[in-house]
RNA sequence: UCCUCAGUAGCUCAAUGGCAGAGCAUUCGGCUGUUAACCGAAGGGUUGUAGGUUCGAGUCCUACCUGAGGAGCCA
């Protein structure tokens, strides 16, 4: 073992101990070598730093132990902190002690090299990409996104309310659900917890759920997982303009707190931080209808290959181009009622469009958010439950929410990938997750 | 479910229907400031699978398999 007087720290917090020795732990990203020189480049988890062995300057037995060592094996070493305008981190170590925790041997070497890889041969090895400086710096600002956006509602009076992964029945229909046997008989992973946030709000007033959701849909694009994570306000008391400024507020607050918390990540992943600082509350917001009216205009000139025909959802180009077209999100609000889904209220100025608001994401990312204000009446919400032919019996449970002391409430939920990779600037959500399950992937 | 593209060394990719190659990785050797280090050498192949056309197929045709991107649907 390397002498222990050194204090063991990260490569983090390293700029602390300029001039004094420390001790590492982690592992082997890379080695060169020129002659009686070794340059390690060391990695262990929190950023990496080079080291410097020169064969005079260390140890005979740690300079052999050092020179040839194979990438990724696992090593504690003891070296003194020195700054360096030539390193990239600043700080560069000169090596006194090492000691090889695992030597990764060289008849099976470590596969995932420092050259460029195809996207199947880097899933097929998920468990050891993580690894790397990119991959690391991306579940770090997953992880910053999961907080603050948790801590958002903590901090504003929610109340955590979390569903049950297991339902009895859909909540928009069963052709995109995961069946499971329940003891015989049939269930479903949840493809949304908002029904049941629906009845915590109204027990507890301002309530949120943060989990895992699941959505068999044979999606194969850079925006669909099948398994996703999904944070979904639910409020009682509130309607469409106050969920918009909700929406708006949480998503500056993820924001300024990536912004502030995870400046070294978004650095190391080449983020341009210029189009983070432009996210400050208000949002633009835009009518389904001024929305199809950009959209014609788009199309004559030239822009979307489609014509977009009025009354239908937005496709992907269609919500891509919207979204390119501000420099923060775009709130589009009331659609028409009949693409939307059956539990949202009618606009009571015009009952052909529905109380709702998709937050689409600038830089072409398209729709992070889906939200709307909730159908408080009983008869109305029973007949949308017929016009959707929807088992009703199943639904007996939501329908007492109207039953007893209905009241105006809103709510949205937000894909927590979608929003990482608009926030890291990624070409695809299979990075924002650490084992991402999509259409026919299901290893590791 | 549909459309498009791809599959050649461990990896990333070349190869007009005519001898299957390069860089990286691995092994051996060299180099006292390298930044995906560099220089020299070696080993490494049933060209996704099964058929077909042809004197001759990695290359052309058919089917299948696998992967990728997109549509629809969605967060």
């Amino acid at each position: 073992m390397p002498e222990q007087a050194a204090p063991v720290t990260t490569i983090a917090a390293i700029g602390r101990h300029e001039g004094q020795s420390v001790t590492l732990r982690g592992w082997l990203y890379n080695l060169r070598e020129s002659g009686k020189l070794l340059f390690p480049i060391f990695r262990d988890g929190t950023g990496t730093i080079q080291g410097v062995a020169h064969v005079k300057s260390v140890p005979s037995n740690v300079f052999d132990a050092l020179k040839g060592l194979t990438q990724e094996s696992s090593v504690i070493v003891r070296g003194r902190v020195r700054a360096d305008k030539r390193a990239p981190g600043g700080y560069e170590l000169d090596i006194e002690d090492l000691e090889v925790v695992h030597r990764v041997p060289e008849s099976d070497p470590y596969p995932i090299t420092l050259k460029e890889h195809g996207v199947d041969f880097l899933m097929e090895r998920r468990h050891l990409w993580v690894r790397t400086p990119r991959q690391s710096a991306i579940l770090r600002i997953r992880a910053e996104i999961m907080r603050a956006a948790a801590e958002y509602f903590d901090s504003n009076g929610y109340v955590r309310t979390d569903p049950p992964i297991l339902t009895p029945a859909a909540c928009e229909g069963t052709s995109t659900l995961f069946p499971v046997d329940y003891f015989g008989d049939p269930a479903f992973l949840t493809q949304s917890g908002q029904l049941y946030v629906e009845s915590t709000a109204l027990a507890l007033g301002k309530v949120y759920s943060f989990g895992p959701t699941f959505r068999a849909e044979k999606s194969k694009t850079r925006r669909h997982l099948t398994e996703f994570w999904m944070i979904e306000p639910e409020v009682a008391f509130m309607d469409l303009d106050g969920l918009m400024e909700l929406a708006e507020n949480f998503l500056a607050h993820i924001v300024e707190s990536v912004l502030k918390n995870r400046t070294a990540e978004l650095e190391t992943i080449g983020r341009d931080v210029e189009k983070l600082k432009t996210i400050v509350p208000p949002f633009p917001r835009l009518r389904y209808d001024e929305a199809v009216e950009m959209l014609n205009q788009a199309h004559k000139d030239g822009h979307l290959e489609a014509p977009f025909a009025y009354g239908n959802d937005f496709g992907s180009p269609d919500e891509t181009w919207l979204s390119t077209q501000y420099d923060r999100p775009v709130m589009v609000h009331r659609y028409p009622a009949h693409v939307k889904a059956f539990y949202m209220e009618p606009d009571p100025k015009d009952s052909r469009y529905a109380l709702c608001v998709d937050v689409l994401a600038p830089e072409g990312y398209g729709e992070i958010i889906g939200g709307s204000q909730r159908a408080a009446n009983l008869e109305l919400l029973e007949s949308r439950i017929r016009e959707h032919k929807l088992p009703m019996e199943a639904f007996q449970w939501y329908l007492d929410l109207r039953r007893y002391g209905s009241v105006p409430h809103a709510g949205f939920g937000m894909g927590i990938e979608r929003a990482v990779a608009w926030i890291c600037g990624l070409d695809h959500v299979r990075e924002t997750i650490p084992f991402a399950r999509t259409l026919h992937r299901m290893y590791p």
